[in-house]
DNA sequence: CCCATGTGAGACATCTTTGTCTCATCACGG
DNA sequence: CCGTGATGAGACAAAGATGTCTCACATGGG
């Protein structure tokens, strides 16, 4: 079985090389390829066979990226229960995802071309649907719109993941700092 | 006086260069120094007898950054009235600085040296004082801490200018989105 | 009118990154 | 033990961006 030994070890060496270059663009985003292949452990030509170019890494992120979106979306479950209660499942679900996303999320190279993936279409669409349904059960406020509050998800999981990386928030603090914020904003709320 | 005639030639000159390079930057960040150039409408050699480099023309727009910044601090008066209305202020004052702000929080090139412009800190601790003082009087959450808050807003200063620059938010939305999504969140306020 | 100064256009070398290639080595299976 | 295939190291040229230079032009003041 030479030839499930041979797809597999590839499969796993990919995997890690795109996990490595996530962590690492996050990071620095303009990392070279040799950077990017150091990081990972193996040599710039190894690199380079598994992934043609620089343009070839950056798809295959954006693909890993939208894959974990939107296993995080189905994990999630958006449809069920309360809308705030699936809006706070969805960020601890995304939260391993969200350097990766904070990555291409300034990549803007990926949306200038007129063939942008049309995965971050549908992620916004799931996404924008629960705030819908936010405010139509009457959980969420009407004054903002859904489109913004996906904005302001994406923004508050990249602005949270690089504090993280900086050290200026705990990682055990991710989750309920992002989903606070989001939900309930930095006004304390009347005891009812 | 044409001492002072070309200092001021200068100065205009030097002003519209930087804000075209902030908004190209905005839009673009791994925009050519040639392409810098032809969005001001000079030549890449005038280009250059300005700012010394792209770094130098970085290090400019960080300043012009920093300085849009802390005149928004001054004008929004953050120490005065209300700790949420002076938020909304500040949201207001540093709008028209939202792109620049959006551009230099994504070059990370700007913090990694061991030389980063103290004019950040500063501004950091401006507005942390801000939630600090809202926290103490009790309008804002204690749940939040006043660095996250602070990183919150930047990052929904970034999404918000991001939002507005792909036409997903109405520009005159800008202020209403942000300041009230970080204040009151997605949540809906029982009337009391 | 003449000259000084700023500017644009372009040439040129340099540097970095990238894509491609070759070759030696190493691991693994037959 | 031997061959196959993947890998690492390095050389190499191509491409792009950048820094620097020269030269012509135009504008404005003396």
């Amino acid at each position: 079985m030479s030839h499930m030994g041979y797809r597999r070890l590839m499969a796993v060496d990919r995997d890690h090389v795109l996990r490595s270059a996530a962590a690492l663009l996050t990071r620095k985003s303009t990392a070279t390829m040799d950077e990017v292949a150091k990081a990972a452990g193996i040599s710039r030509a190894t690199l380079h066979r598994q992934f043609s170019g620089r343009d070839a890494l950056v798809r295959a992120l954006e693909s890993l990226g939208i894959a974990e979106c939107e296993a995080a979306l189905d994990a999630a479950r958006l449809a069920d229960g309360p809308a705030a209660d699936a809006a706070r499942r969805l960020i601890r679900e995304i939260e391993p995802a969200a350097g990766l996303l904070a990555f291409l999320y300034t990549e803007n190279q990926l949306f200038e071309g007129e063939q942008q993936n049309a995965g971050w279409a549908r992620i916004d669409e799931r996404i924008a649907e629960l705030f819908r349904r936010g405010q139509a059960d009457g959980t969420f406020r009407i004054d903002l719109s859904p489109g913004w509050l996906t904005e302001a998800l994406y923004g508050l999981l990249a602005a949270a993941s690089w504090a993280v990386c900086e050290g200026r928030v705990a990682p055990r603090d991710f989750t309920h700092m992002t989903a606070e914020l989001l939900l309930g904003g930095a006004l304390r709320r009347e005891e009812p």
